[in-house]
DNA sequence: TTCCCAAACATTGTCAACAATCCACAGTCT
DNA sequence: AGACTGTGGATTGTTGACAATGTTTGGGAA
């Protein structure tokens, strides 16, 4: 269907790869969802070559579980395995709080400032639009993980396990409150960034994400 | 050569990147090579199409870079690299230290005690052998993380960022020191996780693996 | 009816040929 | 001499057919 051609510097698999996370994140293709090789292949018009190595990255991303000669299915995240990323994100954007505090450079900070800034118009001017303040928290966060400076970080964090918090998100029946409280964290993780305060940049971060993740105790638990 | 033909449950592509990933870890193929398709693929007695989607898979563990129709090449971890590597190792670590003394089973918790004593005699007995107790090290570690409870968690850590430690310690030229003093530090968090204080452990794995960190500082500069 | 086995079916894994792209080398021009 | 461009060769990317495995459905027996 959707059969761009040839984008040079790239391969089908490649971009395969990216369509399929839009697609899986999306929700365009539901959680659990058993994939056919086939079926998948004809759909975007390619072959069940790179379509397959394009799953395989998949794979890595942890967006699908493979079982040996009985096919892929897109996973279903409950509710205790997102608490499981949200545990390992405390951890490593604590880190990268505390990192950003150290090697974030002066007009990074100011922009990330500026950032701050235009997210706290948006949240008085029209406190029911929810979904530019969700893809503003994104950028909250992944400003700080680039600006650790460690790039291994940035791409773990940024690349690789947000887009399954994303996915979770975009979840029907999923509450999106802490609107205002967010954006208070936010400012005040920002101000001990400026202040190149480390330790209780670290420590503001950790506090902002293990609430996030104290709040998803309540989400529906659709384990028997 | 090595065509180990069918077993069943597993495939080609599967097995491959097991081998692969030893090949690497153990230096067997050099940091820094480029790998060839074909040469591979015949050398292990296969087509190349398992073994780019084996490829794919190391590439995904960040073991491999691929340029798109330019060919892969082992990475070469260069010193700022495993010291980004052991920063996230830091962070993800200490959270599984702090985990792991509220998780760990008590039985758990009496074997890791086992381990200790075992490494003890180890090294007390032949401080000059340091390859079982690189082993232990790791064992150590990961035995915390599988106390975690947080199966991403030991997923991610254990079975991705090792490898890539690994791979750098069997380089030439790598100090081994610290026997002794690793042992203690492990004593002293295996005494925090007993005593079910998460606060003390995490602190106390961080400072251990901050240390071992800071010992690579001094680790050769290849970069210009 | 329910359980078990078997054969057919559909799907995944593998292969070898074909097409597209990059790299190196040589030749030319400034 | 040095840099740029064009062509030849080698390597990677892609495809469709073939083989092997898991699943399902239908029939028979308890």
């Amino acid at each position: 269907m959707s059969s761009v051609a040839h984008i040079s510097g790239t391969t089908l698999a490649d971009n395969l790869r990216e369509k399929l996370i839009s697609a899986i994140i999306d929700g365009e293709i539901p959680q659990g969802t058993k994939i056919s090789e086939m079926q998948l292949a004809s759909h975007y018009g390619v072959s069940r070559g790179p379509l397959r190595e394009a799953i395989r990255d998949l794979e890595g991303l942890r967006l699908v579980q493979r079982r040996p000669h009985a096919g892929v299915r897109v996973i279903s995240l409950n509710c205790a395995e997102l608490r499981e990323i949200f545990t390992i994100r405390e951890a490593l954007e604590g880190m990268a709080a505390r990192l950003a505090s150290e090697n974030m450079p002066d007009e990074d900070i100011h922009a990330l400032g500026e950032l701050l800034r235009l997210h706290e118009t948006e949240v008085r001017n029209s406190d029911g639009e929810l979904y530019f303040r969700q893809q503003g928290e994104v950028d909250f966060h992944m400003q700080i993980l680039k600006g650790s400076g460690n790039r291994r970080l940035y791409k773990l964090m940024g690349e690789e396990l947000y887009q399954l918090i994303l996915m979770y998100r975009r979840q029907p029946g999923q509450r999106q409150a802490r609107a205002g409280l967010a954006l208070d964290e936010h400012q005040r993780i920002f101000d001990a960034i400026q202040a190149r305060d480390g330790e209780l940049a670290e420590i503001l971060m950790r506090r902002h994400i293990r609430g996030a993740r104290l709040a998803l105790r309540h989400c529906m638990e659709d384990s028997p």
